[in-house]
DNA sequence: AAGGATAACAACCGCATCTGA
DNA sequence: CTCAGATGCGGTTGTTATCCT
């Protein structure tokens, strides 16, 4: 931790309104005062914030405090292991895109989410690729601490699927670095977790293939016809949403919250796009009009009408999705069959 | 019990982007 | 259009807690 806040504003750096910010650790007198202010005021700017609760720092370090710390709706607690298994699969998806994670973890902020890859993950894998591969001094093939499989390293037919796209450790994009990725391409990587949710091992390479690409859509609330990402945020909405729209969390206890937020659902609506024939494969959801619906974070904000950052940045999303053939991405989704994944 | 190793986590930093004047 | 301030995000650091020898 950092040295705890120095009362006298030694540790300083910067003023407030003249008055030296402080730095370090939070007392719980400076926590109270943020909560009270926060609960009672509402966000707003956070420089304002710092200044009229009486607090001795800069909007910047109240914002973290609150978003990490002291927000109501945290989830406190070690993570389970579903959450482990969707912060995995996210950023075999995502990349180290960790407040895009985070938006699919309820009560999970993304500097916990980042703490956690960074410490658990991490040396997980490490220890696993060093389990699995006796030939550790070939490490420049592949960066085997980066190759993720529920509960370890991904079976070895699939690393190199893997390896083309979670390499994580640095910010590239994994999935802008596949150009003329297939979307079922794209789906490979997931058996091993898939199957593992969903106890549905395939039968063969043509149904494994089917249902890990669909398991895939599922457990990053995605619908697997529609091609985009559905429903509420947060569980007790996205529970509802779940139940009249026939679609899943995992194993019916973890619900994952989707790419876009309310908004987004009720253009959704509006737009037929979540029909209730899960089969309706018609729309082109990956197509702008459903990006560009989700671009704006004030429009995905949950958190407030500030567009706290749960939100999506899909804006970047979209320009490099359209680096991919998006064509061939689409014309490969009604292909898929929908599984009927749910579990009630 | 002491000391080292390491896991866990809070918070800072710097940069990019957004927004409003 | 430009600029400055606010905000968001990812990387990184540093401290404490816990485990191990």
């Amino acid at each position: 931790m950092r040295k705890p806040a120095d009362p006298s504003g030694k540790n300083t750096n910067g003023t407030n309104g003249g008055v030296k910010l402080r730095k370090g650790l939070w007392s719980p007198e400076e926590d109270d005062k943020l909560m009270s202010y926060m609960l009672t005021n509402g966000q707003g700017c956070w420089t304002d914030v710092a200044r009229n609760a009486g607090l001795q720092r800069c909007g910047k370090s109240c914002r973290l405090r609150w978003i990490n710390y002291l927000r109501p709706d945290l989830k406190r607690g070690a993570l389970s292991s579903q959450e482990e298994e969707l912060i995995i699969h996210l950023h075999s998806l995502l990349g180290n895109r960790w407040s895009q994670i985070a938006a699919r973890l309820p009560g999970r902020t993304d500097n916990e989410i980042k703490n956690f890859w960074n410490s658990t993950i991490k040396k997980r894998l490490k220890h696993s690729s060093l389990a699995s591969s006796p030939n550790a001094s070939d490490s420049s093939s592949t960066d085997a601490k980066d190759v993720v499989g529920i509960g370890g390293i991904v079976p070895t037919q699939e690393q190199g699927v893997m390896a083309m796209y979670i390499n994580s450790s640095s910010s590239s994009l994994p999935l802008s670095c596949m150009p003329s990725m297939t979307l079922t391409q794209m789906m490979d990587p997931l058996p091993t977790m898939t199957n593992q949710i969903l106890e549905t091992p395939p039968a063969s390479a043509c149904s494994w293939l089917n249902a890990t690409s669909s398991c895939m859509l599922a457990q990053v609330g995605m619908d697997a016809c529609d091609g985009l990402l559905y429903g509420n945020y947060g569980m007790s909405t996205f529970g509802d949403y779940h139940h009249h729209h026939n679609n899943i969390g995992l194993q019916g206890e973890l619900s994952v919250p989707p790419l876009e937020s309310i908004v987004i659902e009720e253009i959704g609506k509006d737009e037929n796009i979540y029909g209730t024939n899960p089969n309706n494969c018609s729309g082109n959801h990956f197509g702008n009009n459903q990006f560009n619906s989700m671009n704006s974070n004030k429009h995905n904000s949950i958190d407030s009408d500030k567009g706290d950052t749960i939100g999506n940045n899909w804006e970047e999303e979209d320009i490099k999705l359209g680096e991919w053939d998006l064509e061939k991405l689409m014309k490969d989704v009604p292909s898929l069959p929908f599984l009927d994944y749910q579990v009630d």
